[in-house]
DNA sequence: GATGAATGAGACTTCATTCAT
DNA sequence: TATGAATGAAGTCTCATTCAT
């Protein structure tokens, strides 16, 4: 008699209310913002009311919080995890690159809920801010050390700047995610990922 | 030695005024973002008081609408300029970089804000949406036209498709803008560019 | 002995919330008028704060027209009512003045609602005075139902035009409910109504 | 070679535009209510700006004012005299609405601007509501002297208090009045005209 | 576990009014 | 004579947050 869908454990449901939120939440946040989305907005797209988020994270900036530690662990672990498992320089820039297309597939909306959160937050003095730069970093520091360690091996262009190319790689890729998803029915998204490795990659590499 | 503040007519006054308004405007709508922006904060640091902001522009969306006119002018126009005045398509390309590049330094609010502006309202069926759409058409096309031309000349790589590649200049070049733009203390910016032409050059030529 | 005030359920202390704002916005919209009564002067005289009213009604015009909705079901169905109940026209027209006289002691507030309120939104291109001339219109037909009825059976004057003459009941009926109502105090209500109608019936009759 | 328009003396230029706003502001506060209605969309319809209205009268509430002197002039000091003029007190009510019918076809804003003020500032502890009782009461005592005198005479019924007569009386005139202007389209005014005064003298005068 | 009533700060905007020119 | 720049109070409305149930 019991239908297949009903929650049994109270446990169960906690998890299931928490996951329509911050489904819910990513789903808005990504498309309107953060400060254009009304917390009742959120509640209202998981099916339930303004207090229930209240209720499981203590304020709208953790609803926000939450959702950046799942960046970390779903975006950019996996990231610094595929430049760490590259051989050599190479590799590993492709490691990068081809890791941020994986996940840009398939946590799109994750990956860029950081992107336009740094832009929404850029300068506001918010602990989300640091949280923010603090991800960021992460990625920052292991490209700078791939781009040091290919230059010191003549594999990539020693006439750039080692934080220039580092913040060329970051920018082109967080602009090309963003295009992205703005015209993602225009764009043939493969096609779009070789346009930009290939451009980059014989664009860093020495000849 | 007499202090240089006294605006005689109410022309120069208006004038003055105004130009206050859309600088305090800029600077604010660039850092903190166009929502969290109040208007009482323009006037407070244009040395005015609110209801002068509805004086002179009638809203706070025509304020920004404004503003968005002189990146027309003043970005977009001297951009499509650069463009056409290129002989091959090599040489327009690297118009458009330069051209950019030389807006960012001069213009760098302004061309700021169009991007950032592109991302506070995507998606928000605003009309500010649809000034900037029209906005960023006209560098799309036109460089979809080099680029176009480029591959027909055999001076581009023919293996990447035309919308891709003009998608990824685009991205490239607003990524990068807005990168060096939060971290313009610790980059170099004539370094940056170069890093930035540079790749995208060699990886965007055919050999 | 116990207290009176103790809103237990939810749902009473809705009920009771809703009204006590509606009667705030009824007495306050009847002597200060719509426009100059403010929304938190509704909600200071019902004890509670704006924001209750934007949570119940979700705006100002909304409060006016949940108050219509309540002339339409409190003062124009009973009037129209009695209309209908009346055997010749004669009878129907005592009916209509009878009622309003009636529905003007119990609810003088809501009645006048309707007649100040068309007063101050006339020509205004407002739903609400779409709402308004609906409320009136149904009055209207059931008076030039009844005059016509009235002249064809050579009960009231031929030498009148209908339109005139129900424009006439109307608006005498209307004006005198407003001056009643502002001169309350020194008008014997009772006799003001015989007057009213002693005059209205001797001049209409035919002899 | 002078065109014929040309205001000639700055005393003649002055009466224009005074006269320009004066009759902005009474169509104005007509159609719209005083409140609805800015001291802007007063010159703008002057064809001047809201600078003058603050030259000529120093303040909005003095632009109502003075249109309530003309209505006093105009309007009700005519009225008196007709009451006046009357020999018997059929004779003097018949003046009274006689008058108001004259004075609703040739000043009908005027006149009809006392009545709406009147509802719009009832209640509101402004001078401007000194000034209408002022106005009214003048009627008032005419017509509470015409009907006391015809109730002696044994002219007009005696089974009608005086107060309540003469309240009706007003109070008839007024809303029809109202009726007319609001729907001076569909009604034919001299049949309106003549449908109240039949109905309400064979309604008053003693059988 | 979750609801929904209620608050209060703050946002955009309108407008009567003042004043230098 | 009249303009137009500018102010500041007040109004409508939104929304994050709290709390009793």
């Amino acid at each position: 008699m019991a239908t297949a869908r009903a929650p049994q454990t109270k446990e169960e449901q906690r998890k299931a209310s928490i996951e329509k939120l911050l489904g819910a939440a990513l789903a808005l946040f990504v498309t309107r913002g953060y400060q254009a989305t009304s917390v009742e907005e959120v509640a209202a797209r998981a099916g339930l009311t303004k207090g229930a988020v209240y209720f499981y994270f203590r304020s709208k900036a953790r609803l926000l919080l939450t959702l950046l530690e799942r960046v970390e662990a779903q975006v950019v672990a996996p990231t610094l995890a595929a430049i760490d498992a590259g051989r050599d320089p190479r590799d590993r820039l492709v490691g990068f690159m081809h890791s941020q297309s994986l996940v840009g597939a398939e946590r799109a909306e994750l990956m860029l809920l950081a992107i336009l959160m740094a832009t929404e937050f850029q300068g506001s003095a918010d602990p989300i801010e640091q949280r923010l730069d603090t991800l960021f970093a992460k990625l920052y520091a292991a490209l700078t050390d791939v781009i040091e360690e290919g230059k010191s091996a003549q594999v990539f262009r020693r006439d750039l700047g080692t934080a220039e190319t580092v913040a060329f790689v970051m920018a082109m890729n967080q602009g090309c995610f963003v295009e992205w998803y703005r015209r993602r029915n225009e764009l043939d998204g493969p096609a779009f990922v070789r346009a930009m490795r290939g451009i980059v990659l014989d664009g860093v590499i020495a000849r």
